[in-house]
DNA sequence: ACCATCGGTTCAAATAATAAACCGACAAGA
DNA sequence: TCTTGTCGGTTTATTATTTGAACCGATGGT
């Protein structure tokens, strides 16, 4: 692995729960020495990806990441332009509306909604990455992966989450395949016991699949009348976002989704 | 220099008006062996920092800036906190705002906002890094920074950017110094020809300056009636930023300001 | 048919990264 | 007060990684 990589692990390290890290720990949390991490972190420092703060000297996120992502979103215009799809979707379905991208081998977070409509929701904050088996999203963008991706995801420890989470690869080699029949996929309680979701891919100009947009809601209130509007909706957050970005739709994807509506 | 630091100099390479660089385009700008280049690049690309597109196999800033900020702003929302005060300071003023934020070495841009009263504006687009002696931003953060980073800075070369241009070391102290008693700064045409600006510091929560933020106006429109609103709006402006980003105004700061209003 | 340039690769030589031990400072516990 | 452990940071010889020049096939303009 190239120290390149090395010190942007790093910055993998710092999530929601965990904002502010100091050396020591940064250095057990990425196993590396504490000469090499305090050396790798200076320089992510020296450029503002990193910054320390207070008394304790604590590593976080630093103001470049900001400076960069007003250029990347100046040029291809990602987040910004999803927001306000998510945000109607969350408003149409009443529900907590949620978009993920894959980079690399793992599927972010890159944005949520929630509805005003309910005084209980779903909440988004906590998952920064999604497991591909256990989650509406995760599914569905695994679905649409090539075959050498998906096997090697299903190659690797798939963790139960809850009682209802679905652990072994042929069962879910199957549930892919469903997926990739129906042009959407369902979670039912198998990330959070009590969550239903519902997702629909994402995709590039060359109809790779690279994201996905679900919508969650509490499972007592995901009546068969709520899933026929939540899927609807979906698919139609679903082409705009493709749209916005650029991409194309499969054409099976297309009649799929038209007969779902 | 580390790998580290050459493979994060990369990054800056990419700016508005150089969304897309090639391999080759890329190694000479940043003045790398075009192998050595290749492994940094790639590396940044696992890593989603840059991307690769279209059929020249280009690169350009990767979604996982967009990740990282969305991280960063959940933590200390600094952006996100600061454009809507931006937005209202262009609508008051009529004329252009414009955030900027000290990042290391350089004074860079983190966001501006356009007025919609006048047909012509002041664009900002152009400047992602602003240079210190020729823009009332760059004035007013030098004015407010230590005197070694003040020293280092002005023995530098000085370009002369326009006819108004200020290049003279000794000159810019005696600027600089007239700065720090009034509590803002101005520039007049320095950095392009028939635009003036005013600009006020931002201080974090040890009192140092961090950034400013600016409005910039067309020559023609800078009466003195036009400048005593700017200045009122643009100190308002100031300490609600410096505010919301958890900063404190110096009590001279605050004292110069009061006369001023 | 030529020449230049593109993105990407190879491999020996050179350079930069690494690990362990160490430093002073600080805080909790005995 | 005197350990004891941990903190952020530094030093050093050893080691592994990075580097640069040459090279590849593909592409495109002359």
């Amino acid at each position: 692995m190239g120290t390149v990589t090395k010190a942007l692990e790093l910055l993998n390290l710092f999530t929601r729960q965990r904002p502010l890290i100091g050396l020591s720990d940064l250095a057990r949390l990425a196993d590396l020495n504490k000469a090499t991490c305090y050396r790798l972190v200076t320089e992510l420092c020296d450029f503002g990806l990193v910054e320390q703060v207070g008394s304790a000297r604590e590593y976080r996120l630093g103001p470049a990441v900001l400076r960069l992502s007003t250029l990347r979103e100046a040029q291809v215009p990602t987040r910004e332009a999803a927001m306000p799809v998510l945000q109607a979707l969350a408003q149409k379905t009443g529900e907590t509306a949620h978009l993920s991208m894959l980079m690399g081998p793992a599927l972010h977070t890159l944005g949520f909604a929630y509805a005003t409509t309910h005084m209980t929701r779903v909440t988004m904050e906590d998952a920064e990455v999604l497991p591909f088996h256990a989650t509406s999203s995760g599914l569905v963008v695994l679905a649409f992966q090539p075959e050498p991706f998906r096997e090697a995801v299903l190659a690797q420890p798939i963790p139960r989450l809850t009682g209802r989470t679905e652990t072994s690869p042929e069962a879910l080699r199957a549930r892919l395949a469903e997926v990739r029949g129906q042009g959407f996929a369902e979670s039912r309680g198998a990330f959070q016991a009590e969550v239903h979701s519902m997702a629909v891919p994402l995709f590039d100009a060359l109809g790779r699949c690279t994201g996905a947009v679900a919508v969650a809601a509490l499972a007592s209130r995901m009546t068969e009348d709520q899933r026929r509007l939540i899927r609807f909706a979906l698919t139609g957050a679903g082409s705009e976002i493709t749209t916005l970005w650029g991409g194309t739709l499969p054409a099976d994807i297309v009649t799929l989704w038209r007969l779902a509506a």
